[in-house]
RNA sequence: GGGCGUGUAGCUCAGCGGGAGAGCGCCCGCUUCACACGCGGGAGGUCCCUGGUUCAAUCCCAGGCACGCCCACCA
């Protein structure tokens, strides 16, 4: 065994011999505890990301430390079909190869896209792999199998059913380069300079007066059907009621009065164009205004916009500013800073445009999934994500369903010649309503994100009653960024309940984002993104996986590299450690034996490790549980076991080489369910192994607390060995040195330089005197931690004692 | 405009009513027989500011300053 430890080919070999002797399988039915995990499917187009490496890291070590605890594990996988990411990623090859989506038409289009992922799509699972993600890879799913799509199809008929889905012509956001709608949580804001033009609408009897309207996007006069001002402004009081002139289209419109207008913003008079504005749509529909609409889906001015037509916004407004200029209708034009929308993935500025659309209604439907939440029938950690969750649904507005693009689930919708329309799950032969043929399908698709909603149990087989169903629903975590709570797992919950009254999880771990080294968000266009699979090659997959949780904290975090790094040395320590009492037990088996002081010691040591470990990964809390693994690994099991008992291991003490190789068992089981590879690598080279470390029991505690009495009082390693003597590796300088030290402690003994320990010492019994001496603190503080204290002064007193002497 | 959160050692972060900590970095000394991805020693901090509560505050409360994220229809 080489000194410095290689993950590279050691890693791989685990892993697939782990998945190839089906250690990573999960069965239902076998009666035991289950612990499930339906892991997010990544886009099957999707390279993995940090997200994902930290994401899996955290699924990853529960998932393994339940296989050790002898629960049935089901991590399971899959892919998305990810709509309109996929369509794009396609699209983008199609032009490459100069042609087009329109050239091919809708239905060869679909089949090359599925060409397309057979050879293109599902790398990611290989990265998966690569981290050591022990997922049931045989129970691989897709969100466009065909089982997945009847789920599809039977959730939507549901609802339609109950009357919660409809169809409605209303604004929405629509991407002119994606030709698409889009829901409001598919949208990105970004500040741009901008520019606030005020203009006059002259009064239609006394052209010379008028009212100043301020607005952002001048094109869009020609569609305005009002003027609008706040009940309460003063200044437009005498206008209401009266009729403007429109500019430029030369239309008579009403001056009207609502209260959602801001009289403290520009001019306090807002022009009201239902088409093109979501606040003028709503004050459209209330005040019964026509609809017009200027432009397009193509984002450029459509026919109604008359001489215009064809023009781009830019063209349009130059123009209308123009006529308004001309006519002495202009009142300044300012510069302005304003927020827009973007379509989160290619950037184009949101057109709000009025268009006919399906709809979830989410009143009725979100009752179920709030009372789960308040109940904590389902609990997101940490806390406050709870509540920013049920706030979240709390004010879920209703949700557009629909989408123009190719790439989805086409929804069960027909439409009869007559216009009736049909919903079923599959092809309906005649119209439900008249019974004529001739239907026509719905070309719209579903939201990706209404599909990814039966996730957890779609993938189980519902709605047939699978006996995986039955076993692993609910399912009992699931792991995710913030960002995602309103997506997809609000949606999961809700669709669960209302589909098998059954939450579909019991939790919901809410990660950190790690942001990139300089506080920015990593992200591949910024080019701040940062490739785990290289930090896997440089460092290990073990590293990696130690680093990020190290990392995860209930803040967002900045990467740092030296996390890994930590990792990589925790690997190497062990290893080394490894290679210590390989080569001196013999043919010593393991056993505990514990005898000697520094083997109780140890043993005490790893049962509170083993707690803490227990504690931190039950709170989903872990980076302190990584803590508590490098410094039992480095400060305990190496610092002063490893050298107290080098002596007698070399001496060829059997005593001593069993217990070390019990211990360093127990050791390599509570490092395996974080760093997997280089504990089984290990493992595989202890004595007569045949065994897994991957599935081989969570140890049982050493009930080693009855020696913590002999140890607790002493607080650090350094003390106990020093009063044992123990320490005979050394020479007498070096053991002078040595037992000068208090390293795992903040107290600091200079062993050579008692007058230090003395001041110190006689510093802590006076303040404890003072505390003890204070009558407010006996008579108010909590009995046990006056009772504490006297306990701490008389061992203050005793240790000063001994040291005297 | 709302909501949430963060300001602790040079860096990344723990701790959260009675001792100011970890890893990395830095300085000094060690080719000590598992490991220089190591061992030992050390320097380095008005725990953002100002008030308040308390016998006691980095920790609780109020205000301020500075950052970050999310939400929102300010044309």
């Amino acid at each position: 065994m080489e000194p410095l430890y290689k993950p590279q080919g050691v890693e791989e070999r685990w892993q697939r011999t782990w998945e190839e002797e089906g250690l990573y399988g999960a069965e239902p039915g076998s009666g035991r505890e289950t612990f499930v995990i339906a892991h997010p499917p990544p886009n099957v187009t999707g390279a993995l990301h940090t997200g994902h490496a930290l994401q899996i890291s955290l699924a990853d070590v529960l998932v393994r430390w339940h296989r050790m605890r002898g629960f049935e594990t089901a991590f399971l996988t899959g892919y998305d079909h990810a709509g309109i990411s996929t369509q794009n990623a396609v699209e983008k090859h199609l032009v490459e190869q100069g042609t087009s989506r329109e050239a091919v038409g809708r239905e060869r289009f679909v089949e090359i896209v599925w060409d397309w992922l057979r050879q293109y799509g599902g790398t990611i699972m290989g990265q998966f792999r690569r981290l050591g993600a022990s997922m049931d890879y045989r129970r691989e799913r897709f969100t466009m199998d065909d089982a997945y799509i009847r789920a599809v199809m039977r959730f939507f008929v549901h609802l339609y059913g109950k009357g919660w889905i409809y169809r409605a012509n209303r604004i929405i956001n629509w991407c002119p380069h994606h030709q698409t709608s889009l829901s409001d949580l598919e949208l990105v804001h970004e500040e741009v300079d901008d520019a606030l033009t005020h203009v006059r609408y002259p009064f239609s009897d006394d052209p010379e007066d008028g009212v100043t309207i301020a607005t952002a996007r001048p094109a869009t006069i020609l569609a305005d059907v009002a003027v609008a001002v706040n009940p309460g402004d003063e200044r437009w009081r005498g206008a209401v009621g009266r009729e403007v002139v429109i500019p430029f289209v030369e239309r008579t419109v009403p001056v009207i009065e609502d209260e959602r207008v801001d009289p403290d913003f520009g001019t306090g008079a807002l022009k009201v164009t239902p088409g093109h504005d979501p606040l003028d749509f709503e004050l459209g529909r209330d005040h019964q205004l026509p609809e017009l609409t200027v432009i397009g889906p193509d984002g450029r001015m459509n026919e109604a916009a008359g001489e215009l037509a064809g023009l781009s916004q830019e063209e349009a407004e130059e123009r209308v500013l123009a006529w308004i200029k001309e006519r002495g209708l202009l009142v300044k034009r300012e510069a302005y800073r304003h927020s827009i929308a973007l379509c989160e993935r290619c950037k184009s500025r949101i057109e709000p445009l009025i268009s006919l659309q399906w709809w979830c209604r989410m009143d009725e439907l979100k009752q179920p999934a709030l009372a789960a939440l308040k109940e904590g029938r389902v609990r997101y950690h940490p806390e406050s994500q709870h509540r920013y969750a049920i706030d979240s649904l709390e004010n879920a507005p209703d949700w557009n369903i629909s989408r123009q693009i190719w790439w989805g689930h086409q929804l069960p919708v027909w439409e009869c010649p007559d216009g009736h329309l049909t919903v079923e799950e599959t092809e309906p032969g005649t119209c439900a309503e008249c019974g004529s043929a001739g239907l026509t399908r719905s070309e719209d698709v579903l939201d990706t994100w209404f599909s990814s909603a039966l996730w957890p149990f779609a993938i189980l087989g519902w709605p047939e009653q699978t006996a995986e169903l039955e076993a692993w629903c609910p399912g009992t975590l699931n792991t995710t960024a913030r960002e995602i709570i309103r997506l997809w797992e609000n949606r999961m919950i809700f669709s669960g309940l209302e589909l098998m009254g059954e939450v579909p999880f019991r939790h919901v771990i809410i990660h950190t984002t790690v942001l990139a080294a300089d506080g920015r968000r990593m992200s591949k266009s910024l080019g701040t993104g940062l490739d785990p699979l290289e930090l896997i090659d440089r460092h290990g997959a073990d590293a990696t996986r130690y680093g990020l949780l190290k990392l995860s904290s209930s803040q967002d975090v900045r990467f740092s590299e030296g996390a890994i790094e930590e990792g990589r040395k925790l690997a190497n320590k062990l290893w080394n450690v490894s290679r210590l009492i390989l080569a001196n037990v013999g043919e010593a088996k393991p056993e505990q034996r514990p005898q000697a002081l520094e083997e109780r010691w140890i043993a005490w040591r790893l049962d509170q490790a083993q707690a803490q470990l227990g504690e931190h990964f039950g709170a989903f809390d872990f980076s302190p549980a990584m803590s508590a693994l490098y410094h039992v690994t480095f400060d305990d099991f190496c610092d002063w076991y490893a050298e107290a008992i080098k002596p007698r291991l070399y001496g060829g003490d059997e005593d001593a080489q069993a217990t070390a190789l019990a211990n360093l068992e127990r050791l390599l089981k509570l490092l395996h369910p974080a760093m997997p590879h280089v504990t089984e690598e290990i493992w595989s080279n202890l004595p007569g192994r045949e065994t897994r470390l991957i599935v081989a029991p969570w140890p049982e505690p050493l009930g080693a607390a009855a020696e913590a009495a002999e140890f607790e009082p002493i607080r650090t390693a350094a003390e106990v060995f020093r009063r044992a003597g123990v320490r005979p590796t050394l020479d007498e300088e070096q053991q002078r040195i040595f037992d000068a030290v208090v390293k795992p402690d903040r107290a600091k003994v200079d062993g050579g330089n008692v007058e230090a320990e003395v001041e110190r010492l006689r510093g802590e019994i006076q303040r404890a005197e003072q505390m003890l001496a204070n009558e407010r603190f006996v008579q108010n503080a909590p009995g046990e931690v006056v009772e504490a204290e006297r306990e701490k002064l008389e061992r203050y007193r005793r240790e000063l004692d001994a040291l005297a002497s």
